[in-house]
DNA sequence: AAATATTAAAACATCTGATCTTTTAATATT
DNA sequence: AATATTAAAAGATCAGATGTTTTAATATTT
């Protein structure tokens, strides 16, 4: 006979009320722009503290669940989760398992050549005109130093969203986000920012003309091209806590 | 001219010194293991009362970058934070997201067949022999309902880790985990169960020949069953939220 | 001497209740 | 009609008392 031993609930008030709510929300019992009762009464409905209650209350609101305002109309309201919580959590983790450059590497060119692959039959000609004023931004970029990174993110983060697969999106958006950490410590010259707009268009114009294996070779080439720029300016090894 | 306007950082106590502290960690001010002084000590130290440095603690640990022990030797030390803590936000961020089964699917194709393609090269003897007794213990399942989604989520997090990219390991393993949500909802019967076993049984032989595209296809061919096995208990909407 | 039971102290957990601050709706003023 | 004032709602912070857990030190027993 399996046993399967639960761990011990914690006999914290503040988590227990946490669970609770938390539970409400993911049942559908509490729903987005909801509005908790205000401190003091819930506080007295729960039969704990006020200090207890808000305890929760920060706990909730660091998951992003919660959204707590302060003055007259204010209180605790039901939020959608937002990215940014997600990608927090995952800067967190990934700061201590401290993966090297070419996991990152692998993992784009796993996902990214095939979501352009997508991009090819689903883009709309208002979508590759977004694209192409994406690349344009970004030549206008004066050193290319500041935020040659955002825009960069941004037309990721485009071609993915055209794919239209939200876990998808999710992945590639945070593995920008911490590759912009790593690229923080990475010297990006004018040569790189020319050799980044450069696969850009080659993948749009791929996009453009509809053939799926083109623009995911472009896409290998690019994400190819932007590693070996980020490991020429740093010699090889590659650790993120380095400052 | 663009200007770039930062949001205004919060006037609260607790995230003040969640800022802090978040900071002094992810520098490598303090490491792994490395005890926080005693809350009312700390409290002194910062000018605060107990109750907003106890509302930063709870913060830093909901992020799960704080333990906190009570008892004699007991304070908050500071502890790596583990996959469960990024889980968890990625399963609050997708029950609004709420996407749609093709979107696991789709994921999965993007990531796993290439998964087991670095397998088929990187595989040790050991590594074989584990994957074989896997499937082994799944098969002796007694009714396939219980614990199936668990071992069938070990098979594909042992062959991500043997592929030996800890992003990979990290996508894979939420997805998998984020799925399991949705299986509870669907009907796995003993042919279900002899399906998934039969799909691993290809992708391990796949593995032991050397024959990464044989493994590719396979696991192809597995994750396309296990979305029709689900889809056809299921009726072809899926909504995660139902009961 | 070894095993067990007791005790005390360190540290977090909780509670009470007062006071401060922010925000906004209602009101008053210009 | 626009603007300024005010009051109330609700969270933010504080201070200090009391409860609970955990463990190291001590005492007791075998």
């Amino acid at each position: 006979m399996t046993f399967k031993f639960e761990a011990v609930k914690s006999s914290r008030i503040s988590q227990n009320i946490v669970e609770q709510i938390r539970s409400a929300i993911l049942a559908g019992e509490i729903k987005i722009g909801d509005q908790l009762p205000p401190e003091k009464d819930f506080a007295k409905h729960f039969g704990v503290s006020k200090s207890s209650l808000r305890e929760a209350y920060r706990v909730l609101e660091a998951y992003g669940l919660l959204e707590i305002r302060q003055g007259m109309s204010g209180g605790a309201f039901v939020k959608e989760v937002d990215l940014k919580t997600v990608k927090d959590a995952l800067v967190n983790y990934l700061f201590f398992q401290n993966p090297g450059l070419n996991e990152y590497t692998q993992t784009r060119i796993f996902i990214e050549p095939q979501v352009v692959r997508i991009c090819a039959e689903k883009a709309t000609p208002e979508d590759v005109e977004e694209l192409e004023q994406m690349i344009h931004a970004m030549e206008q970029e004066p050193d290319g130093k500041n935020f040659m990174s955002d825009l960069d993110s941004a037309f990721h983060k485009k071609l993915v969203e055209i794919a239209g697969n939200k876990i998808l999106s999710l992945v590639v958006e945070s593995v920008q986000t911490a590759l912009i950490n790593i690229k923080q410590i990475v010297h990006t010259d004018e040569a790189f920012l020319h050799m980044v707009c450069e696969g850009h268009k080659k993948i749009v114009t791929a996009i453009r003309k509809r053939d799926p294996e083109l623009a995911a070779l472009a896409m290998i080439d690019h994400i190819t091209d932007v590693e070996k720029g980020m490991l020429a300016s740093k010699g090889g090894s590659m650790i993120i806590t380095e400052k």
